[in-house]
DNA sequence: TATTGTTATACTCTATAACTATA
DNA sequence: TATAGTTATAGAGTATAACAATA
């Protein structure tokens, strides 16, 4: 009803207030860091995403990694045969149901899943380099418990 | 130096611990929910972002405006194509030098970013659900300081 | 017939480079 | 000659759909 001029609306002050806004940005600035960090070893977020899942459930399907990373079977076909070809993790089909590859991680992915920790821990120190020790300590608190809030197995 | 078996490698664990890995991957999560609210407006979060950027400073010329959003220039082109096309923002040479376009949000932009906030809105208390009032204030304050430590005028 | 994984294909997003007009 | 914007083109990333092997 007002129209003060020169004043922001409303809107976009309220756009700029919301977690998901906030969210949405840092992430996208926090996995483009990442991922410049993680090049030289040859990998993208995906495939230190693909690790991690496989590193915290050793060994899976195909499929029951799919729906666990959120994306279709078949982007996990080519992400599977990067790290494959890197020596990162072996498919093996499962005997009691052929059609499945069971994958597992190598002694070569986990050297790269802690690789891929220490790029994290660096660009975090370079993200929130202006932070008070205690705003980090909280931040990632809050962070996990609104993971931990997501549909229990979530992505 | 252990070799328990059966335990998660340091490796997986300490990934998930980082900042950016949860940023990343909550960010992504927050962009789609985002995303999937804003689409009967036409719009995506890239929109938005444009439009809230616009109502922050009030008219900018796009090269501004690119810098800002820490996108390149032709993709500034594209985005307010497609605003423009929607009513919400109008470009007006700048007499002063008239190869600049200087974007400003129209009322109908206004209308629409108002609508972006509602649905930002929406998608925060779909996300936080889980999370009480204190964690939830928590953890706003937390990321919009992580905002500011970033490059002053960062995007 | 249903399911797992794979391949082939297409689509979306965004960047790079070439071009136009103004300075 | 340099800069703002635009257009044309290409690349990365990911999804959809068709297919093969196994259940």
């Amino acid at each position: 009803m007002s129209d003060v001029k020169g004043a922001a609306t409303p809107g976009a002050a309220a756009l700029r207030a919301t977690l998901v806004f906030n969210l949405g940005t840092l992430g996208a600035l926090a996995t483009d860091r990442f991922a410049a960090r993680v090049e030289a070893l040859g990998l993208k977020p995906k495939h230190a995403g693909l690790l991690a899942a496989l590193d915290a459930e050793s060994a899976a399907s195909q499929q029951e990694l799919a729906t666990r990373l959120g994306v279709v079977p078949s982007l996990i076909v080519s992400l599977a045969d990067q790290l494959q070809a890197l020596g990162a993790v072996e498919r093996v089909r499962d005997p009691e149901d052929r059609r499945r590859q069971v994958l597992t991680l190598t002694a070569e992915g986990r050297r790269l899943l802690a690789r891929c920790a220490e790029a994290a821990e660096a660009a975090d120190a370079e993200l929130a380099a202006g932070l008070t020790a205690a705003q980090r300590t909280a931040l990632g608190r809050e962070l996990r418990a609104l993971r931990a809030a997501q549909t229990p197995d979530g992505r």
